[in-house]
DNA sequence: CAACCAAGGTGTACGTCGTACACCTTTGCG
DNA sequence: CGCAAAGGTGTACGACGTACACCTTGGTTG
């Protein structure tokens, strides 16, 4: 009599089941919906349960981008550079619209998880590995801004969250050669900007610059278009 | 004895009263620290007492966006349309700098407000200004995203929100009646989109092609700069 | 095989939020 | 003077996230 209690003896709750459930709800009920306690009735649980698995909401929601980066195809090597990112941005975009909320959410991240890392890292990867120079490349992300989503939107506030002033700097160090290791094409792009020797990690980046470049380039080509009288039945 | 109970007589609240407060304390405080509760605590008075003045926080929200928007510079007459607008979006880059957590509130609004359409009908005024067509700057806008404000992401989810469809057809009518003479270059570009003849109300507008436009304005100026072996030295 | 222990699930409780609703107070006007 | 509207109050409710102490399992090991 192993199991007289219950009717259908539970298997346990992980934070991959939780995950999924959480973006199943947030793509059925919306995002609103989704609260520690409506998740957790939907796995049979009580609220306090998810806690064991997820260390807060806000890492939670960290989760749920992370599936839904998951989702994004990987790069096709075959390719020119150019249409091999068009290609990926587009995915992107088809795995983000599948999930409505899931932009509003990457929004509201106030620092990025590691498989955004990852998709960031290799999406630079792929402009570095067209040729562009890392400085190009750097301007080119800021410029996308949140288009590399296939959505619109500023990356991120500040590169890692506001400055780690806490932990001790032989950690810090560590930290920053496990990074290196791990998304060589972020931290090169990141110490590439010249300008402003900033400390030790990156935030070296005029974001005035950026926007103007980003700025700049859009304008350009609107008039390069206005002057060639082009309409929207033609490509350019 | 017109005032004995209390020793200076509080002049009464109104709503711009509570809209910059909110806008102060949101800027010393942080917008985290925005609830109903701490600005009527501000105020010295009790929270419900809001409500005389703004229907809920989502309005009061509305409200203070519109006061930032209130201070970006109205457009200047003299230059050609391209550095006009360039200026006029810096301007409202300054402003959203002025209060760090605006763009997110902006971001987080579900609906436009009139100082917002204000804004946007005057932008696009400068294009048609300037000569260009009213479908050229229909893109141009999409491509801008959020960088009109000063910052980037997407304008909003769906213009009027999910379809009035509670309305009387009438009342509908008069409301696009009045929108037309109030925001005259909003509705041309919205009417513009040739394809996808869609019911009255605008919503004709294929945001795939929207995000793909933008996305290979920008891929192919990346793509010139690199040939030219453009560095962040120069202004191109 | 008994003892144990960590991993996983529970129950209760707290503080915060937005706001509904009924009430009182002040003020300006006929 | 009297009265209605405009403005301010007090209480209360139902969400929310989550701290904390507790119980229940099932696998490991002496």
């Amino acid at each position: 009599m192993t199991q007289q209690t219950e009717p259908a003896r539970r298997k346990p709750l992980n934070r991959d089941r939780v995950l999924r459930a959480a973006v199943a709800l947030a793509d059925r009920a919306g995002i609103e919906a989704l609260s520690m306690r409506s998740l957790a009735h939907e796995l049979d649980v009580v609220p306090m349960a998810l806690y064991k698995h997820v260390a807060n909401k806000e890492q939670l929601l960290d989760g749920m981008v992370d599936v839904i980066v998951g989702e994004i195809d990987p790069p096709a090597g075959d390719a020119d550079w150019k249409s091999a990112i068009r290609r990926r941005i587009l995915s992107a975009r088809r795995a983000l619209l599948r999930h409505p909320w899931a932009s509003r959410v990457i929004e509201s991240r106030t620092s990025p998880t590691p498989g955004v890392l990852d998709y960031l890292n290799s999406i630079i990867g792929m402009f570095r590995a067209g040729g562009l120079s890392a400085d190009l490349t750097h301007h080119a992300m800021h410029a996308l801004g949140s288009r590399v989503w296939g959505f619109t939107q500023e990356l991120f506030p500040a590169s890692p969250g506001p400055a780690p002033a806490d932990a001790d700097p032989q950690a810090l160090a560590a930290l920053l050669g496990e990074m290196a290791t791990r998304y060589p094409h972020i931290i090169e792009i990141v110490l590439a900007r010249p300008h402003d020797g900033e400390s030790v990690v990156g935030q070296g980046c005029d974001d005035q610059f950026e926007f103007e470049f980003a700025l700049d380039l859009l304008l350009d080509g609107f008039e390069r278009l206005h002057r060639q009288g082009w309409t929207s039945a033609e490509r350019f």
